[in-house]
DNA sequence: ATTAAAATATTCAAGCTTGAAATAGTTTCG
DNA sequence: CGAAACTATTTCAAGCTTGAATATTTTAAT
């Protein structure tokens, strides 16, 4: 209750374009997003972030600081923090002390980890392909053209580092 | 752990294109809902379920039965339980008893419900606006027609009645 | 050096979400 | 009729998510 609540003017026809097109990037992605999650709990018995957590992580040769896991997924610090209690507790994870700074911890996958995420990151590629399975070359380089187009005007909006 | 979990084959360059698309689709759509929904916090003391349980009441005529806005909206029944019950509470919306069906009842926006939502529809459609604003009219029809190329591929592997 | 400010991580309450189980009402059909 | 199947909804445990509050450590300013 603390803005300014510019008053909405009159919503012009582009207006309602804009609103019409948000509407379906939702739903297309959330549609995929779904079905993701759903098979991550099926199949394979964990959780999108779990995932995601995991992808940053095996991407970083010397593992990640919290902050840093949070800053790349955009998510809170607290999440992130029961995200790594739970992949810890599982032994796919572990928090390595930062030699210069006892704030801070640096997160790694163990070989265990490692070896669960190639497996998933595999499996999944394979879902992403079945899924937009329906799509050729020329359908997804137009996509990504539009996207990359949209995220552009977005980032200059909404603040986003990275 | 009950699916084939068949072995996903040696990844192709349409494969890496296909989650190449899928992530900055997602990371496209992630942006402007996060926004969305700080916004719906922050400004109208609201959340995004909430906005689209009553977009959805607010579109019919003479309500709807809970497991109706369940599959609008493609959520569990029991969420949308919690999120009408809060509704309730606030006096934003009722449930009606269904004349020939003592099971189920139709959930209706109180006249509150409707100025509220009115308000709040008009400030979202101006967010959208404004975080969009970057695109014109030929940047949306391209999106769209890309968007609605790709739900109907979509739509047929993903079932989705609606 | 002392103090203030900034940075790092955790804890917490509130809310969303799911899928499974439980309740209760309705329909089918033998 | 009465059992079985089906439908509508609610309850629940587990997990995700946020923003605020807290604790601890580090850095910067005087």
């Amino acid at each position: 209750m603390s803005r300014s609540l510019k008053a909405a003017t009159a919503s012009s026809p582009i207006s309602k374009e804009r609103l019409r097109l948000w509407l379906k990037l939702l739903k297309t992605s959330s549609l995929v997003e779904d079905e993701i999650r759903r098979r991550l709990r099926r199949d394979l018995n964990s959780t999108l972030p779990r995932f995601d957590v995991m992808s940053a992580l095996a991407r970083s040769q010397d593992g990640l600081k919290m902050s840093e896991i949070s800053k790349r997924l955009r998510v809170s610090n607290g999440n992130i923090t029961g995200i790594v209690d739970k992949l810890t507790e599982e032994g796919l994870a572990l928090r390595v002390a930062v030699p210069g700074d006892r704030r801070a911890s640096l997160v790694c996958l163990t070989p265990k980890g490692r070896t669960v995420f190639a497996q998933h990151a595999e499996i999944h590629e394979s879902w992403i392909d079945e899924i937009l399975g329906g799509l050729n070359a020329d359908d997804i380089e137009g996509m990504i053209r539009r996207l990359d187009h949209l995220t552009l005007k977005l980032e200059e909006k909404v603040s986003d580092g990275q």
